[in-house]
Parts: structure tokens; sequence; C-alpha cells
DNA sequence: TATTGTTATACTCTATAACTATA
DNA sequence: TATAGTTATAGAGTATAACAATA
């Protein structure tokens, strides 16, 4: 008989996680799920949905093709997105002028209310999801998070 | 003809995404599946798999449930992947000797071999992912990852 | 009656290949 | 011949409900 067989097994409280906290990739993994756990639970749209409509109501007229590879969603899976949302009104497809394969992407004047009512909520939202930061705290996590993800794209 | 139709589509170079690269859990979001891309370009392999076993090395006799609470993964998928694992001779289930009900794991020889392996093959992973900080910066991550995470679980 | 783990199943998200129409 | 977007489909990952065994 070990020692192993002898002490009781650990409890959630008493776990040692130390070396997998120390790897960013997993404390990446497992923030993104709590976020996306609050996101669901607090709107009654998905985060690419906001992100799509914001995406295109800065950029007017930007191509499937970018938009696809700004929000990192394969092509197919971005028809998907944009067929719900045009036929939710949100979103118009028109052929490019110089390139007839191409698709410009525009918002609705409906389209353009809803993210801008969307915007208003996430910025709450976030602010609670952060709120164990200071401003400071807030910005240095962007700033890492940013140079990290410029560097692997 | 409004100005819109005039100016070119933007291009991915020239894209404004500026608010979402604001939110932290935009970034949060794609950097996770930046990760994962490099992550299964690496490695044969998965994530849950190595954290799954890690943990399980380091938290030896511990519960199925508080695995699976800990790694942020349901019961009954955790049980496929415990599944996988003892069918690949890494992982050993035993009922607890206090409750008959509780599953308790430990990991065989076999897998002990194999989760120090990987390790130290994710640790030079996570080196190169995170090339672009500096030591001091990828503690500061580190740590502000780990703030909001304790305030969100 | 509640909890642990499992089973069965459905659902979402994502990935791959093939097709069209343009270039 | 290559590219943009679409279609069809398959696969992985995840979520939900119900069940058996035990508490």
């Amino acid at each position: 008989m070990t020692p192993q067989d002898i002490s009781p097994a650990p409890d959630a409280a008493a776990l040692d996680l130390s070396p997998l906290d120390e790897l960013v990739g997993f404390n990446i993994h497992i923030l993104d799920l709590l976020m996306y756990q609050r996101f669901y639970a607090s709107f009654d749209f998905t985060p690419g949905t906001f992100s799509a409509l914001l995406a295109i109501k800065l950029n007017p007229g930007i191509r499937h093709g970018a938009l696809a590879d700004a929000l990192m969603i394969q092509r197919p899976n971005m028809t998907k997105l944009i067929n719900r949302l045009e036929r939710a009104g949100y979103v118009r497809r028109r052929a490019a002028k110089d390139d007839q394969r191409s698709v410009m992407l525009r918002l609705s004047d409906k389209g353009a209310q809803a993210v801008e009512e969307m915007r208003a909520a996430i910025a709450a939202h976030e602010d609670r999801l952060t709120a164990s930061l200071t401003p400071r705290e807030r910005k240095t996590l962007r700033l890492l998070l940013r140079k990290m993800i410029v560097r692997l794209r």
C-alpha cells in the first residue's frame, strides 16, 4: 500500500493545477469558455453575430472573404452567418462593380440600429466582466493580447 | 449615389476593427483560436488530453467530477475522454472507498511517462507562442488572466 | 430525495470537397 | 487556370435528458 492509497482524494478546492495555471494557452482557453458562458447568459445574439455586424458597420462594402478572415470564420460558415443576418433584414449583399465574383456587405438601417443597441449593452457587459481589473490593468491586458495576436496571425 | 458607393471596399490590410480590438472578450477568443491552430499543427494529441493527464498526475485519486469541473468539461464528455485514455492504457479508474458512486482516477506508469514527454514539448511550444512577449510581460499576462478567471469562476 | 457517473442523443460549430460564375 | 462565394456534407465538440447505482 502506497501513500497514494491512503491519502484522501483532493476535493475541488484543494486541487493542484499550478503547472497548468502557468500556461498562457490554458488560461486563455478557460477564460474564453467563461466569457462565452456569460455572454450567452446575457444576450440573445451570439458573439459572432455581434462582431460581424460591427465589422460591416465599420467597413461598409467589406468583402465576404475579408470579413471571414478578420473574424477567423471559414468562408462556408460565414455564408451561413450572413444568410441569417440577411434573412433577419440586418445585412445586404451586393456584387462588387470591379469583380462580379465578390460580394460586398453593408448594413441596412435596421442592422445599423441593432448594432448600436448591441454596442451599448456589450460595453456594459465588458465592464462587468473586467471588474476585477483596474482601468490600467485592462489596458495592459488588451495590449499584451494584441501583441501576441499580431505575432501569431 | 452615396460616398459609400464610390469608395473602394477596404482590403484586409486596411480594415478598421478598432472597437472590436478594444474588447477583451474578442481578443481572448481570437487568441484562443490562434493558439488552438498552432497546437493542432504541432502535436498529435489534443489540449484536453494533455490537461486531463497532467491534472490526474498532479492530483492522483482525483474524482471524475472534480476533474470535469477543473477543466470546464461536462461530465458526459469527460466520460468519453477518460474512456479513450483508459483504452490507451494511460489512466486507471477505481471506485472510491468512502463513496462507491465516485470514480477515482490515476495514471498508469505508461501514462505518467507520456505526460512527462508531453510537458517538455508543451513547454517549448509555449515559449515559441509567447516569443513576442518579454518574460516580465508573460508573467503579467498570466497574472491578469488568472485574476479575471478567479473572479468569473 | 439527491448525487456520481454513464448512456444515448441531439445540436452547434467547424472543416472539407465539389460546384458556379467570374477573372 | 485561379479565385470568390456557395452548396452539400461530414466530423468534432458540446449540451441535455434519462438512467443505474449509491448516498
